[in-house]
DNA sequence: CTCGACGCATAACACGCCGTTATATGGTGT
DNA sequence: ACACCATATAACGGCGTGTTATGCGTCGAG
């Protein structure tokens, strides 16, 4: 029934007493404030000013419309002002889920990276494996989730979840075999044919790893033998140490966490996988999800960290094998 | 850039967990929820909801607008409340002028009567002559007038300030003569020939009284010989009481205080002054202002007060002339 | 796994609010 | 008395905001 622009309204006339200064002091013309008033009157059902001669002055429920503008409208700025930081970047909170590889470089750099440009963004951080990060995003519990996918294998097995998601591209990240230095692979040069693993015994990664061993033994020809599974890479590496087996892994996390008692060598078939951040299609256009969106594209991107990810095979450089020699 | 019929929405829509409830809710149809939040997002520039899958959730945004809609849209309410109280005569206030001899009778059962009617209805009496209380009223000081004009000749001289006032007739007030009991015609009966006082002293009342005096007297063939002049008609009754001479006096004033010492008789030209009721156009409108204005009317109307005003003569009771025999 | 129900998005359309300009009317002061 | 100033009215245009009809995608159940 009664409208903030009402309200507007009748302060205007309340302080500038006529409606000539009420167009004015609010930018309209004259007929606009004449016929307001006259809707409002109307509307309520009660006259709001008394014209007498040519100056009108408020009724009293036209100074009770005046009197309760203040209020109104105050409280109408805060939350304008409220949205208005978030979609200026002065305020906002911003969920991240990553998997723990990622948490060791690529999103703290990110966080940095926001704190920096934007301070009064808050950002928040969730460690979780990229099943449940997707799972989060989906329940509305966090904003954006840095996750990986296998090219080629579970992609397919991905897209029922991404189809609703966007995703950007982060980081390719190749998949290299963790051998005991007393392997009889652990000393050559160049990289190691996956087929010439068919009879070792394996250490399988969290289940989507294990998930991607089993796919490219496939294709090459075997089914491997896994003998543990474990989350842990630090562990698996110990595992492989100990020589208990061998064991791919991703370049990323021999990277944050490297064991000087393996040997890492590239393998063929080549493999990798994809570190991308996902998001849904309207957080990707909230301003502080997109900023940590662009911290994360511009910390994977930059040379000190790993090598960029959309390039083709040919710019992107020899990952450098020689961790242990 | 936001109103209060969005932050409904978005509240709505935050109570309710889906754009069909809070539709349901508001008694909108579905599509107008959607577009209500796109032009809502279109004009912050941000997301306000989170739609994944089939559900809708709240941004940061959006949830802010959600938080802030109650502050909003109770002072709105509150500020409605009040208007339509006023509108209710639930509340309101009503400034009342009137002339010293209408506060006798006339103005305090008319207040009484507002008062039983509506108790939550605040009335003022401010006690003021004729030009000053429509001086009020011009000045938006008082809301309604109780005035008198003597038929005929002022009445073009108030038309002045009349044609932006409204008048309502309340009571029609005979002009008598007041004559010490000693004087020569205070024994007769019926009414008095004005001309047979031409070679008396006057005494006047207020200045307006006395315009209309002087007006009586000139129709009557004769200028007045006038020896006082005072506001106060109690003063008015003393003096023709002391025999120091005579006066018209309107009836109203003899009913109200009556001096047992003068003789008070019709006159012939008969005249009389017309008790009106006065506010503006707009100030009419107002329920509380109307609401005192008919029980003006009808205090005037009723039977126990004084004859009826805007009845021809012929039904007007003659006026008990017998206040002193 | 398919099908039906549910929920949001979109299209097309109608109406009314709310501005505009042009003009009339009436009160005020020199 | 006349010019100025303030409000009222008329006519008109845009768009905000609702409607119904329809499509599409998702979630749950047989």
């Amino acid at each position: 029934m009664i409208d903030a622009a009402g309200l507007r309204v009748m302060r205007a006339i309340a302080e500038q007493g006529s409606f000539t200064g009420a167009a004015t002091a609010l930018g309209y013309s004259q007929p606009a404030i004449s016929q307001m008033v006259r809707r409002l009157e109307q509307r309520t059902g009660t006259p709001l000013v008394d014209r007498v001669g040519r100056t009108v002055r408020l009724t009293e429920a036209g100074a009770a419309l005046a009197r309760h503008a203040g209020t109104v409208l105050s409280a109408l700025d805060a939350a304008e002002e409220e949205v208005s930081a978030i979609a200026g970047l002065r305020a906002g909170r911003v969920r991240l889920a990553a998997f723990p590889s990622a948490s060791a470089t690529l999103v703290p750099k990110a966080l940095a990276l926001v704190r920096d440009r934007f301070p009064d963004i808050s950002m928040t951080f969730t460690e979780a494996e990229p099943p449940e990060s997707l799972a989060a995003l989906r329940a509305g519990e966090c904003d954006l989730a840095v996750a990986f996918t296998y090219a080629g294998d579970d992609l397919a097995a991905d897209s029922e979840d991404l189809d609703v998601l966007v995703t950007e591209p982060l980081l390719r990240d190749e998949v290299l075999i963790a051998l005991p230095p007393s392997h009889r692979l652990a000393r050559g040069t160049g990289a190691v044919d996956l087929a010439d693993l068919a009879t070792e015994h394996w250490i399988a990664g969290c289940p989507r790893c294990r998930g991607h061993l089993l796919t490219m033994c496939d294709q090459a020809g075997f089914s491997p033998d896994v003998s543990f599974e474990t989350e842990d890479y630090v562990a698996v590496q110990g595992l492989v140490a100990a020589g208990l087996g061998v064991a791919l892994i991703p370049d990323l996390i021999v990277r944050t966490t490297y064991n000087p008692d393996v040997v890492i060598r590239q393998v063929t078939p080549a493999s990798r996988r994809d570190i991308l951040a996902v998001t849904t299609p309207d957080l990707r256009r909230v301003p502080a999800v997109a900023a940590a969106l662009e911290a994360l594209a511009e910390v994977a991107a930059s040379p000190d960290l790993l090598p960029t990810f959309p390039g083709d095979a040919a710019s992107v450089p020899e990952p450098e094998l020689d961790y242990h020699l």
